[in-house]
DNA sequence: AAGACGGGGGC
DNA sequence: GCCCCAGTCTT
């Protein structure tokens, strides 16, 4: 990993937001591209918005972007470029949890800071047979604990590094390679053959589907867009036009409510896209895609600017819109 | 304490 | 289809 080693907090920041429940293969093109863009604190916090967006497309959790593009200028303009040293300090910062103020501290500082991500909750449960759940208060205090006693205050960030390495190499969630493990003989989870059955989760999330109809008229070339502002899902992404149902809905019905709001005329001639469905780890959204050609300007469309259809790669899309895109 | 928040990959 | 991932923020 390009990041191991480096001491650079700004580079360790970034390197951690990113894989803030990210798995390193997705994040390090990612990494790679923003340092490219962005060497330094300085230049991210100068970048504009929609740029750093655009970089992050794909990534998920788009809170983080954001909250990365405020620390950056918090430290840019508040803090003369220089990153607060102190864990204390770190934690403040935006979009920076336990794990990643502790994951700067100890690689960064050499702050004596135990880093507690899924990894060690999962190592620390099946070494010492953990058998609380661990998505509850009671069972991170257990851990937690666990985790500030064990680690080595001398070297916290090479600690830290080796057991985060190790839940991702050896005591992996899924076909542990306890044959080969140096714990073996240490571990409360292999001596009682439980280590498949923990850590312990008792939540688990309902998932909601939602329907999503996006209209794409196109007239001279361009297409009405608008940032995604309300709090939902890709809030700072781009859309379309998009009428949301509770339930799937036969395409007539839909283009009857756009002309209904002045979107489209009826004699308009439409384009129906197949289904696309996205799962999130909360919704499964299926959207479809409603194309058409317009003879003259539509009028309804008050709160999108219409955009060329050649400028739409510098803007920022979900997934599922970008997917589209591609095929179109 | 519980939800909300993306997207991809393993099995 | 379900689970997990180098979590954080809001309610």
């Amino acid at each position: 990993m390009p990041w191991k080693g480096i001491k650079d907090p700004y580079r360790i920041w970034l390197s951690e937001v990113i894989l803030q429940q990210t798995r390193v293969e997705q994040g390090l093109k990612y990494y790679e591209n923003f340092i490219h863009n962005f060497p330094t604190v300085r230049d991210l916090a100068a970048a504009d918005e929609k740029k750093v967006f655009k970089l992050w497309e794909g990534l998920g959790y788009y809170s983080r972007c954001k909250n990365l593009i405020h620390t950056a200028r918090k430290i840019s303009t508040e803090l003369n470029s220089r990153f607060p040293d102190s864990y204390a300090a770190i934690l403040q910062l935006k979009g920076i949890g336990p794990y990643t103020a502790a994951a700067i501290a100890s690689f960064a500082f050499n702050l004596p800071h135990a880093v507690i991500d899924g990894n060690v909750f999962r190592v620390l449960a099946r070494v010492f047979g953990i058998r609380e759940a661990i998505d509850t208060t009671a069972g991170k205090k257990i851990i937690t604990a666990l985790a500030e006693q064990l680690l080595d205050k001398k070297e916290p960030g090479t600690y830290n590094q080796a057991i985060m390495d190790f839940g991702a190499t050896v005591c992996r969630p899924a076909n542990p390679d306890c044959a080969d493990c140096p714990f073996q003989n240490h571990c409360v989870a292999f001596r009682e053959d439980i280590v498949a059955l923990l850590p312990v989760k008792t939540k688990k999330i309902a998932v909601r589907t939602r329907y999503f109809y996006f209209f794409l008229p196109i007239y001279r070339a361009t297409v009405p867009v608008r940032e995604r502002l309300s709090k939902d899902i890709w809030q700072h992404l781009y859309e379309f036009p998009l009428i949301e149902k509770a339930a799937e809905t036969p395409a007539a019905e839909i283009i009857r409510a756009a002309v209904r709001k002045g979107w489209l005329r009826q004699d308009t001639l439409t384009e129906i896209s197949p289904v696309y469905t996205q799962k999130l780890s909360h919704q499964l959204i299926r959207s479809v895609f409603i194309a058409c050609r317009p003879a003259a300007k539509p009028a309804g469309f008050e709160n999108y600017r219409w955009e060329k259809i050649t400028a739409l790669k510098t803007l920022p899309f979900p997934r599922t819109i970008t997917q589209h895109l591609d095929n179109f």
